[in-house]
Order: structure tokens, then C-alpha cells, then sequence
DNA sequence: TAATTTGCATC
DNA sequence: ATCGGCT
DNA sequence: AGCCGATGATGCAAATTA
């Protein structure tokens, strides 16, 4: 009953070329996984270098084979100590939650959008409707003055003749035809839906982000404002990850508020959500069998954006009847929602657009989009593909300032070749974390990097954090996703205030949080640390000590050290701690390219990993 | 006040 | 965290 | 190889309900 794994990554921030981290540690979360496959030993290898030299597999024994066997071995004894019981409800659980359902895959979707079954008050999204004229969307100022009704009819029809423009090449694109609203008018949000839905019935990850890039492109020539708007609701976000908002909205929150802003009972919702697998399927579904009244008005990017920070905000706020509030914003968007719009925006509310585009996407066609923009742009001359280019550099910025509305806003000022100038790393905002990915085997990696000399270190089984301490003294924890989790180690602060040399004005360090037994030296499985109280802890409630491992340095005395290797990073961080067996150790590690001595090194941690857990 | 539901974080 | 599918 | 989405186990915290 217990699982290894181990993990080699070469190392984040960009520029750490030929090296390597092996990580290794035993893991009991793994447990199920362990218990549902053949091998009662989960084994895996991560591998993240930068640049990847081809190879083949190879198929001979490696070290980790040779390693694995033995640990088999050591496990087998493991596991006659282990209760059983723990086991046995694992597996009960699974069976159990094994309930067929329903395939929700993108077929099933597809195939209930087909079915002509809705009533067609309004066009449906998913269909054309024809056309009769082509010229209306000109005439903006208009709308305001027209009828309403006349104004929706126009809108839908534009707004189909924006989605032909939209899938244009972007070669070809006008963003004048795509929009169908005035030049400094508020971005209406059936734009971005439109767009939405376009995305969703397309696979090729080419089209959509030169669809998102039109979109784009469309949003910053007509209402540039809108822009940072356009761009989190597309991410499916409210706020940068580190500011803490969160909507606070379920899927039980939705279906309450479902019901009443149909007029129909929970049940019912919860039933076609069983029968369609989607909630914004319901929505839509319910929405379009609704008598429509007159609609207060029409839904802008805004209105939404604001909207939903409105809903998030109540959070912070009093806690009282606060889903009571939520719901009721929630009906109002609904309310004067039309056409797709209720689709997606309980979508947006589940934090789950599955459209096929996400952060990776979109900051690609952020970064095309101000390639076209930028007419006068002067891309450099050396390079081939200005495009690609933009597209690095927009991601590269983010990986280390993951905060749009700062980078909107530098790209709209200063353009996308300035952006590494004009936005670029700040002390207190938390660097996206460099993770690991998983790979087959060693050979792999012995084979990729034989010739060069790559190092290993323990991936210890805790809870990764970014430990920023500022000039002016004041240290905020994030988490492996950008969660601020300060509130939650004021150990951890302690610690690392006292154990920074004296010389050190500023840091953040890279480090993975171990629950500690200091009265044994153990190091504790992550079930203990995930026990820890969560917010506001005091120190003298504490009941799970910590242990830093500490295993990176990105910021030190003011200066960024992104761009420096891992190997200069890793010396500065030995310069600037003191260990303190306990309360912050270095990651132990190790410099090689000699197999034998890799697998040595591993067998080691494996071995202390594994009577730490087992011998208390 | 105590139990239950819901949301959301970690891995 | 793991996994599989798509391009 | 990169990206995306679907999925699991577990545990705290806040809100609701009994």
C-alpha cells in the first residue's frame, strides 16, 4: 500500500538549457492508482528539458528497471504491515462512483447541438440562418435609436456574418466587417459568444487560434477598452490567480439559480442535466423555451466582466445570504441573455468553457493579434516568423507576470516587441512555477542527455511554494497555482526570515513544504500536511511542523535571476540560507552524467524515503 | 449548536 | 495529481 | 511535443439547514 514515484525536470524559467532534476519520493496519495493497475508500484519519470534533442527509446533494462525491482521487493514486505481496511474503501469508492455517466464526450454535445429539437424562436446558435442584407451592420449609431426588436434582428444577423469574417484567414481580415457594433461602443458580449461557439465545433488548434486572434484584433480596433475584459473572460478568469477572488459558485448554485430564473424546480434542472451532461446545455435548452420579455437591455463584455467580480467580491464581504445575492446577479445575466448567451455563460460561471481554447491559445493569438495590429511595428529584421515570435515572447512574459490587465495594457502601449521591456517580472506577483512532466522510462533521458552533464534532486512529496520576501520585509507564500497562501504558514515566515543571511534584503525562493516530525527527524507523508488549518493560522495553533525544502532562487537583493542557469541560481541560493535541519534544507542533489551513480543517488532517496515513512 | 452541503484547494 | 485524445 | 479536457482522492472552510 504505497506508491513511488519519481520525477525528473529540467528546470522552469526558460533559459535553463542542459540540466536536469530527478526527483524522487514516495507518495501515498497515489494509492488508488497503485491498487487499480497490475504493478502494485506506480514508478513514473518526469521530463521537462527546454530543448529536446531527438532520440529513440530504447528498450534495454535502465536504471529505473533495475531500481523498480528492487523496490518491488522492499514493498512487498510493506505491505503485509498496511491495514487493509483503507484499502478496501478506496477500491469500494471507486466501484461505486464507476456510475455510467452518460458518454459527455464533445459527442454527445455535437449531436443534441444537431437535433433541431428547440423550437426556433430566435436563430439557434449552432445553425445559419440566411442572410438578407449585408451592409446593416454599418449603422450603429443607429441601434440606439431603433426599436429594440429591430435592433436584436439586426444584431443576429451581423453577428452571423461576423462569425464568416472571424473565420477568415488573417490574412484577409477585416476587423471592421467582423464587428457589428459602433467604433467605441461597448463590445456586446453575443461577440465573444459567437466566437465561442464557432471554437467549440473546431478541433484544429491552427483555426482557433486564428479565430481568437481575429476576435482580437476586432476588440482592439473598435473598443480597445474592452480589451482586458475580452481577454479574462476568454481565459475563464475574474482576476490574476494571486488576488484571491473567487466566484464561489458551484454547480448546486447554478442549478438553484437555473431553476428560478426559468420558473421551473431543481429537479427538473438536475434532470436534463443527467440527460445532456451539461449545464450550459440545460441553460440553453430552458432559456429558449422561455416566453422572452422585453430585455432590460443588451449584454455587453462588460456588464459580465463586472458582474461576475460582483459576484466574487461578496467573498470578502459578509458572509451572510451571500449566495442568496450571487444567485440573484446570476438570474439577471440570464435574465437579458439571448440566443447561445445562457450557454455560455453558465459555462463561464462553472469555470469550464471546454471549447478547446485555453491560456496556451489565447496567449498565442494575443500575441498574433498585436503582430497585425502593429502596422508600424518595426519586428525585428533577423527574424523568420514574426508571428511564432510574438507568440513566445507574449508566453514568456506571462510565465512571469501571469497578470493580463498588465499585459494588455503594455501591449496596447508599448507593442509586443517591447513587451519583455515594458512588463516583466515584479517581486510580490508569483512566477507560473516550472512543472513537471512525466515520461516513460530513463532511457529516455540517459539517452537525450548523455553527453551532457545534467543534475538530480529530490522531489520531496509536500506542497509546492514561492516564497516572496520583499525589501520593505513583507512575505507573501504562493502556491503551486498562484494562490496566496501566506495566511497559511506564518511558520514558514518565521523560518525563512531567520534563516536568510543577514545580507539578503530580498528573495524568492522556489521550495517544496514537507510536513516534519523534529522530534524524530521524519519526514511525514503529504495526508499529514494536507491537515493543516488553512487560513488565518496562528503559530502557537500549529499542530503539523514544516520543513522547507528549498530547491531554487529566483529573485535575490533586488534582481531577477530568471535568466541566470540553474547551476549560478543554485549557488546563490546555498549563499543566502543557513540550513536548519527541521525548518529549511536544500533539496539534496546531485551533479552527473554516470548512470551508476544516478541510480545510486536514487536508490538512496528511495531507501530513506522509504524507512522515514515506515520505521516511526 | 451540530450536522450537512457546497466550494475549492492540494496532490 | 493521472490519463488519453487531438493535431 | 504541446495543448486541452476529463477524471480521482482527500481535507479544510464557509454557508446552509436541521
Amino acid at each position: 500500500m504505497l506508491s513511488l514515484r519519481s520525477c525528473c525536470y529540467s528546470l522552469t524559467h526558460s533559459t535553463l538549457s542542459h540540466h536536469l532534476k530527478i526527483y524522487l519520493n514516495l507518495s501515498p496519495s497515489l494509492c488508488a492508482v497503485s491498487l487499480s493497475s497490475p504493478k502494485p508500484f506506480s514508478f513514473k519519470l518526469i521530463l521537462s528539458p527546454n530543448h529536446t534533442p531527438k532520440s529513440t527509446m530504447s528498450s534495454r533494462p535502465s536504471a529505473f528497471d533495475v531500481l523498480m525491482s528492487n523496490a518491488s521487493k522492499k514493498k512487498a514486505q510493506s505491505q503485509t504491515q498496511q491495514s487493509s481496511p483503507k484499502k478496501r474503501k478506496t477500491l469500494e469508492s471507486n466501484t461505486t462512483n464507476q456510475n455510467p455517466r452518460k458518454t459527455q464526450t464533445p459527442n454527445s454535445e455535437t449531436q443534441l447541438l444537431n437535433e433541431p429539437k428547440l423550437d426556433g424562436k430566435e436563430p439557434n446558435c449552432s445553425n445559419s440562418k440566411p442572410i438578407e442584407e449585408t451592409r446593416v451592420a454599418n449603422g450603429s449609431k443607429d441601434d440606439q435609436q431603433t426599436p429594440k426588436l429591430d435592433v436584436k434582428k439586426r444584431r443576429l444577423i451581423s453577428a452571423h456574418d461576423s462569425i464568416v469574417e472571424l473565420k477568415k484567414k488573417a490574412a484577409n481580415f477585416s476587423p471592421q466587417k467582423a464587428a457589428f457594433w459602433g467604433e467605441g461602443d461597448k463590445v456586446p458580449f453575443l461577440f465573444l459568444v459567437k466566437v465561442f461557439d464557432a471554437i467549440s465545433k473546431e478541433s484544429g488548434r491552427i483555426a482557433i487560434t486564428e479565430m481568437v486572434c481575429n476576435m482580437l484584433r476586432t476588440v482592439i480596433q473598435m473598443t480597445p477598452e474592452d480589451l482586458v475584459a475580452v481577454v479574462y473572460l476568454s481565459a475563464n478568469r475574474i482576476a490574476p490567480a494571486h488576488e484571491g477572488l473567487e466566484l464561489g459558485i458551484g454547480d448546486a448554485s447554478i442549478i438553484k439559480a437555473l431553476a428560478e430564473a426559468c420558473g421551473t424546480k431543481d429537479t427538473q434542472i438536475k434532470k436534463q442535466y443527467k440527460e445532456l451532461g451539461d449545464l450550459g446545455l440545460v441553460a440553453k435548452a430552458s432559456r429558449s423555451s422561455q416566453p422572452l420579455m422585453r430585455k432590460p437591455e443588451v449584454l455587453t463584455i462588460a456588464k459580465v466582466f463586472d458582474t461576475f467580480r460582483l459576484i466574487a467580491k461578496r467573498i470578502e464581504e459578509s458572509g451572510k445570504d451571500s449566495q442568496e445575492k450571487k444567485k440573484n446577479h446570476i438570474k439577471a445575466l440570464l435574465v437579458a441573455a439571448t440566443d447561445c448567451e445562457p450557454q455560455y455563460l453558465i459555462r463561464l460561471l462553472q469555470t469550464k468553457l471546454r471549447i478547446g481554447l485555453a491560456e496556451q491559445t489565447l496567449l498565442a493569438a494575443l500575441g498574433h493579434a498585436a503582430v497585425y495590429t502593429e502596422k508600424h511595428s518595426s519586428s525585428p529584421p533577423d527574424i523568420n516568423s514574426p508571428l511564432e515570435e510574438a507568440a513566445k515572447i507574449v508566453k514568456q512574459v506571462y510565465s512571469v507576470i501571469p497578470v493580463y490587465d498588465k499585459i494588455v495594457s503594455a501591449l496596447l502601449t508599448g507593442g509586443v516587441w517591447n513587451l519583455a521591456k515594458t512588463c516583466s517580472f515584479s517581486p510580490g506577483i508569483p512566477v507560473g512555477p516550472m512543472l513537471a512532466k512525466p515520461t516513460k522510462g530513463v532511457s529516455e533521458i540517459v539517452d537525450k542527455f548523455q553527453d551532457m552533464e545534467f543534475t538530480c534532486e529530490y522531489k520531496y512529496d509536500g506542497e509546492r511554494a514561492q516564497i516572496h520576501y520583499m525589501e520593505n520585509g513583507s512575505v507573501e507564500i504562493y502556491s503551486r497555482n498562484a494562490e496566496r497562501n501566506t495566511g497559511k504558514f506564518p511558520d514558514v515566515i518565521a523560518a525563512v526570515s531567520r534563516l536568510k543571511k543577514s545580507s539578503v534584503t530580498s528573495f524568492v525562493l522556489d521550495c517544496e513544504l514537507v510536513a516534519y516530525d523534529r522530534e524524530k527527524q521524519k519526514i511525514l507523508p503529504f495526508q499529514i500536511l494536507s491537515t493543516r488549518a488553512r487560513k488565518n493560522v496562528v503559530m502557537s495553533d500549529i499542530k503539523v511542523d514544516v520543513c522547507i525544502f528549498a530547491f531554487d532562487i529566483l529573485y535575490l537583493d533586488g534582481q531577477p535571476l530568471l535568466q541566470e542557469q540553474l547551476d549560478a541560481r543554485r549557488e546563490h541560493l546555498y549563499n543566502s540560507f543557513e540550513e536548519e535541519p527541521g525548518f529549511l534544507q536544500f533539496a539534496t542533489a546531485i551533479t552527473s552524467n554516470d548512470l551508476e551513480e544516478i541510480q545510486k543517488f536514487l536508490e538512496a532517496a528511495v531507501d530513506s524515503r522509504y524507512w522515514s515513512m515506515f520505521l516511526t
